[in-house]
RNA sequence: GCGGGCAUAGUGUAGUCUGGUUAUCACAUAGGCUUGCCAAGCCUAUAACCCGGGUUCAAAUCCCGGUGCCCGCACCA
């Protein structure tokens, strides 16, 4: 897919709103910062994309599920997880360089208890009283803290005075499921525990519209298994080439991936299991979101960018030109027996199983991680071009908001016979349109762009064949404009295998 | 959150500096005529000064506040 210029953000996000797709939630108010809706094309687009999310991911083994779970949770989750204690840190801000620091790290050595307890005027205090200096520029310009939450949370029940919070990521509820899926998935490892749903963090500079929201959605996988046991069938993949950035080619400058076989990977010391999900996360961008395979990148964090209980971590990466660059879309997070440990430690409940050998282990977690609406704005970015006054999305048909459309020649004289045509489509699941205002030409740039894959035209040759099973129209391509008669049946039949979206060769995995 | 820039029909815009007729143009949309397989043409119509306050005889225009957007920094457990 190439451009014959890149679009710039602004532009894009106009055609996203003239075309329904998506706009600024609330706009007739001025809007809402970091919330969108997803208009009628936008929310096809959305759902398509995460069937096809849950069609390749859950195609990986019979032993991943997917579950739909409330996205409120109760304190105690929050609390067990971390995200309490770490988003209400109370914050230190230099009014000189304008840098962030915890307030227990600015005052690490006047009060080495921590300031737990304390409230923001008392860190105020202790900051003058201390003469405490900004640990960056080491100006004492510091401003009194303000508590930060990036959680939404509020009273819950009637009596207020129990608190939840709207989930900050969606894993958390897998997590939580555990216990329950672990009898549901008759007591096997590994156990997949897959989820697509919004998650809310009250951002403080939410930007790029798609891509730092305060509700947004997320796809996410949660691997639990077992590290002694867990052998996914590595050599089916190990040829693969993977476009990674490594933390040592990061740091002599690198910026572009370095294609590297998946054994190649394996040999410098990343897990079977890590690379053959990479290969597959990989191949979910290249061949299922059909992103440029030369714009993709699997980006690794280094021991001090990610979160202390990721053991390894690669970032899926896109290029997104309308934006700048590569941007984060996805992410493998290897989290060790983190989440399951704190949430055993939290609950009081022992959330380890007992193996068929008679072990007793808490299981490790992959989690394979996508922003479903960043992918919408990367599908866009990536498919929409503007050339020679023509605007086309090149969206897989899986994806793409409307398959088919159906366009009368002359509304008068092929109307009749047109909606006949998209009623059989709609008969067959298949949700077709009809347009026969304006000009054929009009009409198939105007499906162009809404990135619809199909249009089908009947006109005077269609009407006048008596039986309808043999009558023909022109079943127009949307990227190559090819055109070529086909009859109903073959257009349900084509249409049909077009839109079922790509599933690995199902396997089972042992461990 | 800090700094800078910006906000006019569905979309993109002219007008703002220097306050003053019915707010410009294009595309899109809707109707009519015409055409009939890749955004044709002509006619017509719908449609906007982000919100609130102030200055003034008079505010899209000047001032203040709010909201939103863009860029940079910071943040993104």
């Amino acid at each position: 897919m190439s451009r014959s210029a890149a679009v710039e953000s602004d532009q894009l996000y106009a055609i996203l709103r003239r075309r329904g797709v998506l706009w600024p939630t609330a706009d007739v108010y001025g809007g809402a910062q970091g919330l969108v809706d997803y208009g009628p094309a936008g929310a096809a687009l959305k759902r398509h994309l995460e069937e096809a999310w849950a069609a390749w991911f859950l195609g990986v083994s019979p032993d991943f599920h997917r579950i739909d779970p409330a996205e409120i949770l109760p304190e105690a989750v929050v609390r067990a997880s971390g995200h309490l204690e770490n988003f209400t840190d109370p914050e230190v801000v230099c009014d000189h360089c304008h840098a962030h620091f915890r307030a227990e790290t600015v005052l690490e050595k006047a009060r080495p208890e921590g300031v737990d307890g304390l409230s923001p005027a008392q860190i105020g205090e202790l900051l003058t009283q201390q003469s405490a200096r900004c640990p960056s520029c080491g100006s004492k310009e510091l401003a009194i803290p303000r508590p930060f939450n990036l959680m939404f949370g509020f009273d819950f029940g009637a009596t207020g005075r129990e608190r939840a919070y709207l989930r900050p990521e969606t894993a958390q509820s897998s997590y939580l499921a555990f216990a329950r899926m672990w009898d549901v998935g008759r007591r096997r490892l590994p156990l997949g525990i897959a989820t697509i749903g919004r998650a809310y963090r009250n951002e403080i500079a939410p930007r790029q519209v798609l891509f730092r929201m305060r509700a947004f959605t997320q796809a996410e996988l949660q691997v639990f298994f077992d590290p002694e046991h867990f052998r996914p069938p590595f050599p089916t993949v190990a040829d693969e080439l993977l476009p990674v950035l490594r933390v040592d080619r990061r740091r002599a400058g690198a910026e572009a991936p370095d294609p590297t076989p998946a054994r190649a990977l394996v040999a410098d010391g990343l897990p079977e299991f890590y690379v053959y999900f990479l290969v597959h996360v990989h191949r979910f961008l290249r061949d299922v979101l059909r992103y440029p395979a030369d714009a993709i990148r699997f980006f690794e964090k280094s021991d001090a960018e990610r979160a202390f209980y990721n053991r390894i971590q690669f970032d899926a990466e896109v290029r997104v030109e309308s934006l700048g660059g590569f941007k984060e879309l996805g992410a493998l997070h290897y989290r060790g027996d983190y989440d399951l440990s704190r949430h055993s430690a939290g609950s009081g409940r022992d959330l380890g199983v007992t193996l068929g050998d008679g072990r007793h282990l808490v299981p490790h977690v992959l989690e394979i991680t996508f922003g479903v609406d960043r992918n919408v704005w990367a599908l866009a970015d990536a498919g929409l071009s503007i050339a020679d006054g023509r605007t086309v999305w090149r969206l897989p048909p899986y994806l793409a908001p409307t398959p088919v459309a159906v366009l009368p020649l002359i509304a008068e004289e092929h109307g009749r016979v047109a909606d006949a045509w998209r009623a059989a489509l709609g008969a067959a699941g298949i949700p077709a349109v009809s347009d026969d205002r304006g000009s054929i030409g009009r009409r198939y740039a105007r499906m162009d762009e809404v990135g619809t894959p199909w249009c089908v035209t009947v006109d005077s040759e269609t009407v006048a064949e008596a039986d309808p099973a043999r009558a023909t129209a022109t079943m127009r391509e949307r990227d190559s404009r090819a055109q070529e008669r086909v009859t109903l049946d073959t257009l349900l039949d084509r249409v049909r295998r077009g839109v079922v979206p790509p599933r690995p060769a199902a396997v089972e995995l042992s461990g």
